[in-house]
DNA sequence: ATACATCCTGTACTTAGGTACAGGGTTTCA
DNA sequence: TGAAACCCTGTACCTAAGTACAGGATGTAT
């Protein structure tokens, strides 16, 4: 395993995984990081969990999720949530708005990329349907 | 073709397209919808491309691009960008964020999938790796 | 002709997700 | 032993993306 358990304090690991200091503040008063372990002094130091942690974090809301969602998918992550059944409820529920995710943007690729190739060929301005190819290519009625 | 030239007013408009009314204006305000037809007394008049639209931001927001970034793949749809080496160039980055985005939804399934799996066939509580496997499995350093 | 649902504009408020001090305590190194 | 470079807490502020009035006009059904 590459395990590595020094501990680092706030702004090395704010640095580490591309966050403010004050975020892991932020996200410690919302539950989404554990309080860190303090020294003496009372400063908080970080292990490399913390930080793939944080990482993660920011990933999925670049994906759309909101906090609130991340937190419930730690949640399971950390066997927060211990009734089996729970798990298997949320988790299968996000693998379903997931999977409309990919498809979503499966479709969006599918056109912008064919719009890439028309503009490449193409001498006249494309007026290519992005909007009616997308806007009832997922799962909506 | 499909099309359907009657026009209807906000209100009707702002359900179809699952949106509060003032959202309607507030994407006008902010360019991502045209200004719409009047009525003599000053009522606006929306038409089924209008709502298409409005679909595609709220999906597009959902997949995680903020209004901004959607304006800017409006812009290349409705032709607005009218030189071809921008058009190609913005595309192309969207491009690029989007496959990165459906790797990682596709690393994030893979994940939750199993856990459902093996939450339905162990006994014990999983402490499946969620965030190891997720955090770094995109194109972060 | 009057009630009721809609619409208009403008401005103010709200929520999520941070970000930035102010005022004060450590640690480190010369 | 004192300046630099950290850290702490609390609170205030900020941006994006809406959402909610207030105060007034319009349209429609009885």
């Amino acid at each position: 395993m590459t395990e590595n358990n020094t501990l680092i304090q706030t702004g090395k690991a704010a640095d580490m995984a591309g966050v403010n200091k004050e975020t892991l503040r932020y996200y410690e008063r919302n539950g989404l990081l554990d309080v860190p372990k303090r020294t003496t002094a009372g400063y908080r130091m970080y292990g490399s969990k913390d930080i793939e942690r944080v990482k993660f974090i920011k990933n999925a809301q670049s994906l759309g999720f909101s906090l609130a969602e991340i937190k419930s998918l730690l949640d399971i992550a950390d066997g927060e949530i211990t009734n089996r059944e729970d798990v298997r409820k949320v988790a299968k529920l996000k693998l379903e708005t997931i999977e409309e995710q990919i498809e979503q943007l499966q479709s969006l690729r599918s056109v912008l990329s064919n719009l890439v190739q028309k503009c490449e060929s193409e001498s006249s301005i494309c007026n290519c349907p992005i909007i009616e190819s997308f806007s009832n290519g997922g799962t909506y009625e």
